[in-house]
DNA sequence: TCCCATTTTGACATCAAGTGCAGGAAATGG
DNA sequence: CCATTTCCTGCACTTGATGTCAAAATGGGA
């Protein structure tokens, strides 16, 4: 018992000397195939066995490559999230916090062009479909968790304090807004929208500068 | 098709001449029974036959009374929502936005001692069972349309503008921040932890007075 | 080359949450 | 006693998720 125990396959970077029997796909092509489906038929309308089908595995293999049907929408978001703390480690202390916290997930959220298409599908999907919206909680308690050790960090207290967790929840509202609208089309950069987020709750929603 | 087609038993308050059969149980006993079950083995180890037979109706019954075994934990949230709405909309306009909410989120949330502990045992279970944790951001949503919709009147905007939302999604954090804080021991008063929650928010983080 | 340890896979069984439907049981009014 | 209304129930069915166990694939060593 080395390494992690649970880790789906393909987890690791090296295709070195593989002992057994190779992965019949990666979690990537099922996803994609989950995509395409989602696409077509909608969330709720599409079940477990037809992405199974689609990549040619089993039912059963399809729960190896993912805990459940929600978790496919969430890609890399484990990743992103690492990338997030470690920006907010990285950061000056002289540096506002809010100020940190507004430009490290302005960087974290930056993506190619090929990529937006992608994550727009994903947003919809998670600001829409009821079960994706639910389970978003979850995912989004680790970003909390992140922000709100930063914040203790910084405010030399407990991340369970008021401080922290009140930061980290409107930090993650504020983000929740600018995302869904770019989700929505209402905003066309994403990156512009997070940092107008920002800001606002960095006036303190100053009633004069909400207007604008 | 005069009034609500799909509206759970006893809703009405009057228990007029009623014509056909009566119910044989309330929605509130369901939940009792449930509690009670919640209580001693845990909500995931609690099927829903086990709190169908515990108040003497049948598994299908059940699902009549609640739409799901989660909305068991949510009682009259629906209805503290309309009280939350309507003290928001009797809010004299020269008060800022920020004080309106945080009066009406506090003064919405009043419960008697006797409600305490039952509603302590609620947000144990909604921020501590993931499936819990998951469901609750579809009710939220409900709360930060009542809220968005406030600031948008207030601010003369849209709903879906980034003012409105932003706000509302931010003092939803809050709230949260606060409940949750209370739920779990930290915090021995709801009404001060709450408010002191939307004080933090309303400085817009102020890193001095985040050490307090 | 043959066997073994290792890893993935698949078939099968099982459980629990929901849902649609058809019919039965209780209550009221005539 | 009958009609009507309302509620309850049992059953079948779908779907997501999990446990178990054997089979398939693959590399390493004797």
């Amino acid at each position: 018992m080395p390494t992690e125990p649970p880790l789906p396959p393909e987890a690791a970077g090296a295709p070195e000397a593989t002992r057994g029997r190779r992965p019949s796909t990666t979690r990537a092509d099922v996803a994609r195939a989950a995509f395409g489906l989602f696409d077509r038929q909608g969330f709720d309308e599409t079940t477990v066995d037809e992405i199974a089908a689609a990549v040619g595995i089993s039912r059963r293999t399809f729960f190896r490559y993912f805990e459940s049907k929600r978790d496919v929408v969430w890609g890399e978001f484990d990743v992103e999230l690492v990338r997030l703390r470690d920006r907010l480690a990285e950061a000056p202390d002289r540096e506002p916090l809010l100020d940190v916290l507004r430009r490290s997930v302005v960087a974290t959220n930056r993506f190619g062009a090929g990529e937006l298409d992608e994550l727009r599908t994903r947003m919809v999907l998670i600001n829409t479909v009821p079960e994706l919206v639910a389970h978003a909680a979850v995912r989004y308690e680790a970003w909390c968790a992140v922000v709100a050790a930063f914040a203790a960090r910084r405010l030399d207290a407990s991340p369970d304090d008021l401080g922290p967790q009140t930061v980290a929840r409107a930090a993650l509202g504020v983000a929740m807004a600018a995302f869904a609208r770019w989700a929505g089309g209402a905003a066309d950069d994403l990156s512009d929208e997070v940092d107008r987020a920002f800001r606002l709750l960095a006036t303190g929603f100053d009633e004069a500068r909400l207007r604008t």
